[in-house]
Parts: C-alpha cells; sequence; structure tokens
DNA sequence: ATTAGCACTCGAAAGTTGAGAGTGCCAACA
DNA sequence: TGTTGGCACTCTCAACTTTCGAGTGCTAAT
C-alpha cells in the first residue's frame, strides 16, 4: 500500500515544487508542461486523483488544483526534493558574514538567530542547551575602598563581571582573602551545589562581618543559573507577513506573540542533536497548538564546551525546505567550526546534508 | 482666528476621545450624549462643521462622523487632554518590574525596551545616545601562559572583559607591565584618542615583541566604539497587528522592517532630553516616510555619566496619548533614579508631566 | 443662538451574475 | 490495460447591483 509509482513520485514532487513557487493550487494542465514526462494532463489527473486518495494531496474545493498535505511534504521531504547545494556566492556570503558577526560580539545567540532569519527570510529562532557549567576562577579587582570589580571564569571559557558598590568600606587584604577562599571552595562545583551552609562557612573563614560573601555568592549563583538556563533568541518575525498564508492579520499576530514569547519550537524530551543534520517538522507534527499548520526546520551546531545550540526556522508549510535546510546546514556547520571544541569538519562539508525527521506517517 | 471658544474644545476633546477608544468617526448624537454639555446634535453639528473647516477634524466622506487631524491631535495633546495620572497599582508594577529587570543584567536597553512595550501594549524602542566614554582602568588576569582576561572599566562604571588566547607563551612580568603602561597611558582618553603611534610606544616601552598591546589596543578601541555608539533596541513590533489601522498587512509589515531595522525615530539634530517631560510627534510631524501616518511617544531618562537615554513608543496616530505619556513619563522617571548620577527626584515626580512638542502648527 | 425636522449622500454589507480554471468521467484508441 | 481527447459540471473570484442605515446640511420655527 505504501509503494508508490515512480510516475507518482514525479507528479507529486511536481506539485510541491510548483506549489511552493506560486502558493497557489497546482492544476494538471501546469504539470504536464513543467514536469516532462510524456503524457497529457488527462493521465496526470487520473493520477493526481490517486495521490488525494492516498493523502499525499488535497483539493481546496472540487474544482482547484492540488495542494499537498502535511503527508504529501513529509514525502517531499524524505525523498523527492533535490538536496540543493549552495552557489559559491551563497556559501562566501554566509562565511563573511559569519567571520563578521561573531568577532563583533559574542553575545552570539542573538546574532545567530537574526543571521539565519535574513538568510533565510523566514522568522528565525536560536536557543542554547547549556550542560552544567561551573566556575573555573574567581577574580576580584579592587578599586577603591567602596567599590570592587568580580571577575568569574567558567568552565564554557565565558567570562563574566559584576562592579560592586558598597555602603561601607573593605581593605584590599579582605578582598585577597576573599579571592582565594573563593577559589579554593567555590570552583569547580554546580549551582545547586553553593548551599547557604557553603556560604556560611566562608563568611567565618573570612572573618567577614560585612556579608561580602554573601553578594559574591549571589553573583556566582546568577551567573550560573544565567549560563544554564537555555536562552532563546527571535529575529525577524516581521518577515512573516511577506508569507501570503499569513494575509489575515490575525494568524499572523497569533504566530508572532507566540514566537516573540521565545515559543518553544522542539518536543521537549527531544534528544536532538546528532551530527549536523537538519530537522524538519511539517504542521501538526509539531507539539505546539500554535506550529500546528507552520512548519520548522532546525539545526544543530557545536557551541563548545559539550553544548550544543539550535537554529530554527519557521515558516508556512509551503516552504522552501530544501533551500532553508541547505542554509541552516551550512550554517551550523560554520559555527561548530568557529565554536565548537574538537574535530573541525571539513570546509566542504554541507554537500553531504542528512535531513531527519518524524516518519511516524501517521497524519489523519 | 486661532482662539477657539470653549465649547468647541470641549467637542474637539470628546472627538477625540471616542475616536481613540473606538476607532471609528464620531457623530454628532455620540457626542452629545458622552460630553454633556447642554445642547443637542444640531447644535453640535453646527460646530463639528466649523471645527472642520478650521482644519481639527475632517470626514472621511461626506457622510460619516468626524475624525481628528494630526493638528486636532496636536491640540489635543497640547491643551485638552486630562494628563492622566496613573493608578497606585500601576505605579506599584512599574516600580516592580523595574526593580526585577535591572537587576537582573545591566544590558538593559534591551530590556527598557520591552517593559516599555509591554506596559503600553505597542511597539517601542529604546535607545542610548552615548557621550564621550573613556577607560578608567586596566587589569590582566593571569590565567596561564597562553590565556589572560582583559578587564576594563570604563567612565560610565561598566566593565567588559575578554578571553584572550595566544598561541604563544607569556609570564607574569610581562602582563604586570603591560597592565601599569596601559593603565598609564590609555585611561582618559577617548577612542580617538588611541593612535598607532601611542600603541608603538607602548609596544617599545613594554618590551612586547608579540604585538600583545596591539591586541590589548585593539580590545580598548573596540570596547570604546561599542559603547560610544548609539544602539537601539526595539520590542514588541508585533503588537502593531493589534490595532484596527494594521489591519492591511503590507502597511503593519512596511511600518515592521522600518521598525525592525532600529528605525531613525527622533529628528537627527534634536537637542531632546531635558528633565523629564515626554515629546509627542504625531503624523507628519515626523522626519521619517514611514511615520507619516503613525505617531511616537518619546521620554528621555538620565543615564548617568552625562548620557541620556530615550524611550519611544509607536502606535497609529489614534493612539491613547494621555495613558502612553503617563506610563513612559514615570518609567523615565524610575530609570533615571536608578541609573542616574546626581540629584534624585522625588518619588512622587510622575504627577508634574510635562509635555512638550511640534508647535509649529503648519500642516496642511 | 438653538433646535426639530427632513431630504440627501455615501459607504458597507449582502446579493447577483458571469467568466474561467480545473475537475471527473466516458468513450475511443494503441 | 494504460492513455487520451472531449465535454459537461462545479466552484471560486471579481465585478457589478441593491439595500440599508448612519450621519450630514439645510431650513424654518422657537
Amino acid at each position: 500500500m505504501s509503494t508508490i509509482s515512480d510516475r507518482k513520485k514525479k507528479i507529486l514532487a511536481a506539485v510541491v515544487d510548483e506549489y511552493i513557487r506560486t502558493a497557489e493550487p497546482v492544476g494538471s494542465k501546469a504539470i504536464a508542461q513543467t514536469a516532462n514526462l510524456g503524457c497529457s494532463p488527462a493521465t496526470i489527473r487520473n493520477e493526481l486523483a490517486e495521490l488525494v486518495n492516498m493523502g499525499y494531496l488535497e483539493q481546496p474545493h472540487t474544482s482547484a488544483g492540488r495542494v499537498p498535505t502535511p503527508m504529501g511534504y513529509r514525502m517531499y521531504v524524505n525523498e523527492l526534493m533535490d538536496r540543493q547545494k549552495l552557489s559559491l556566492e551563497e556559501t562566501e556570503d554566509i562565511n563573511r558574514r559569519l567571520n563578521q558577526k561573531l568577532q563583533e560580539l559574542d553575545d552570539t545567540i542573538d546574532n545567530v538567530s537574526r543571521l539565519a532569519s535574513q538568510l533565510t527570510d523566514y522568522p528565525a529562532l536560536a536557543l542554547t542547551t547549556q550542560s552544567a557549567v561551573t566556575i573555573k576562577r574567581f577574580d576580584i579587582i579592587y578599586v577603591d575602598a567602596n567599590t570592587f570589580i568580580l571577575v568569574v571564569m567558567l568552565s564554557n571559557n565565558s567570562v563574566r563581571n559584576k562592579l560592586v558598590r558598597l555602603p561601607i568600606s573593605v581593605d584590599q587584604k579582605m578582598i585577597q582573602r576573599l579571592s582565594s577562599l573563593f577559589n579554593a571552595s567555590f570552583t569547580g562545583i554546580t549551582e545547586d551545589q553553593i548551599t547557604p551552609l557553603l556560604i556560611n562557612s566562608t563568611e567565618r573563614a573570612a572573618d567577614d562581618s560585612m556579608g561580602l560573601s554573601s553578594v559574591i555568592a549571589a553573583f556566582a549563583i546568577e551567573v550560573l543559573t544565567d549560563s544554564s538556563t537555555p536562552t532563546a533568541a527571535v529575529s525577524g518575525e516581521n518577515r512573516l507577513l511577506g508569507q501570503p498564508e499569513f494575509r489575515d492579520p490575525d494568524k499572523a499576530h497569533r504566530l508572532m506573540s507566540y514566537l516573540s514569547g521565545g515559543g518553544h519550537i522542539l518536543p521537549a524530551d527531544d534528544s536532538f542533536g546528532g551530527t549536523d543534520e537538519v530537522r524538519v517538522l511539517i504542521g501538526p507534527e509539531n507539539v505546539a497548538e500554535e506550529l500546528k499548520d507552520s512548519s520548522v526546520v532546525i539545526a544543530s551546531y557545536d557551541a563548545g564546551d559539550n553544548t550544543r545550540g539550535l537554529i530554527g526556522v519557521v515558516g508556512p508549510t509551503r516552504m522552501d525546505y530544501s533551500a532553508v535546510a541547505a542554509k541552516l546546514s551550512f550554517l551550523a556547520a560554520g559555527l561548530s567550526r568557529r565554536l565548537g571544541g574538537g574535530e573541525a569538519p571539513p570546509e566542504g562539508m554541507h554537500n553531504k546534508l542528512i535531513i531527519k525527521g518524524d516518519n511516524s506517517d501517521g497524519s489523519r
């Protein structure tokens, strides 16, 4: 039953391609012309009717062309679409932007999402799935009697700092002492290992009657929480409005609000992020109600320190999967190369693009 | 000619109020009921006709109600609207959010715009107009032979850091030397005073044959550029879609794209930012073509170190000026109190809300 | 100066029509 | 048996028409 003739495949592919291009239901005549199988519209009509029966296509109404169902898209993504290779200009463009963006600032996640959005012309979001972070070292810089700077280096090699102003005076000795104490007992531990007990004992050991220890400990907790909390950045929501399926302002508004809220795109339990594969979630395959008639393409990259980042792009189900997947894949590879630890993948790796996705096929 | 009877004022105010509320042209009957001047719809019709002649109102078509012109809004904003006082809950809410947001992170500008957008339910943007920033002090933390951390404290009391990894080894002595040299000659100067000459001489003085000086100097330049470049943050663009005047997706799209681009809201030459006044720009008063039929409300706050920040809110000309102005004003005051140097304004200051704006009256 | 009354205007919403694209099916054909 | 041309049928979309009602402007009376 699930086997499907070669010609049907070609026809299905033609329908999807055409529909992606025009956003209009595709008729038999159009297919007869574009896909040059040597047969007439009438024949194609018969095939189309069967494809509708099988659930790959549907008709908006009796006398319109055909439109792919989510199942049709799934088939297309899994087997039919030609894995697009980026042109040289495109790869160069992306590399150039990457170099530019990344050295500019390292609040990368925001830039990554903006970049992905610009490249694909769809809304994009980037998120980090940080693993357990610990503090590598503490430094306390004495500025004046009422001011010092906390500098903390984390296991993922990012550095955070905070300026602390005090209502009272401290001497350099105290700072010295606190510094070495914190370096001794607060490094290499995760957030939940910072207990009131630990803070207390440090306070006593440092002879700190002014509660400086708690200030420092609070900063440590803040930094650790902050770095191990997954954060999301969304950009380009407004690009939705360019898509004809979002001509309805209400519909657009709903989805945009959802995205702006840092929408949860991935199935929470999903252990996604193997090698540089790209995952596609089509319409109802999405968990979030708000995404049920949109599609999401996700790539994952190595962000160093055993951390993976995700870049996702959201669009109508009639999305240019091929182009988006190619771009995201290349982008992810580029990011991995720049941020990742370990083995740098070879430069040309975007060719062997693997696409994986929900294969449960059980739609409808 | 420009004098206007008391009753006309009341009627104009009533029209604007009603139109702001309903977004529908306002008829004579409706006014007769809401504004209780003791007179009949017929009388009001006469007055309305005159207000149209004077240019304060207009009719979308012969037999519809009246709608305020930009000039009408201007009059309303300048003289007629009741300066709204926030309720206790509202002020508390804002203060609570401020406390929360501000201590969370000091990449404030982003949070400020988000906050403003949430409060007003319009798109908002925040921007800084940094003045000349200098470096107060340098610290270099030795991590290991190939790694050190640069910490830089700026005149505006923000602290920046950067992890530097070297392909070669350095000893602590060198770090020591560089640190004191940079503290001696790179502090208190602005970006353009960092010349190749200066870098060179430092390099020689430190006996630095490995170009560390240039790395450090580059960081200094980066930080200074970064802090003295005005940055903008835009949030809540999607709230536009809630407004009936942006039901047209194209219109919405245009404006949203403009905003996302970090749109320039203020007349470039504008020396705005006295005390905590609020400025309103109505429709054609805006310089940017894209804003010609929208309105902007802007407040300015003291961001410390002789710097002022701006918070702006964008909406249709039919915007709730009174509420927005009150909220922005209070928000700006709160920010000034928290970030500002100098004299903290008293807690209840949002009452004496001053609104200034373009008074040129020359529309049409 | 105000008001009631009334004819008039005009836009929005609902209904009507016609054209065109695309189908399904049938009978003919290789 | 798979393919094809032909043709009647269906259904949407756009254009046009009709209806309805809100709101006006004017006039004459108070």
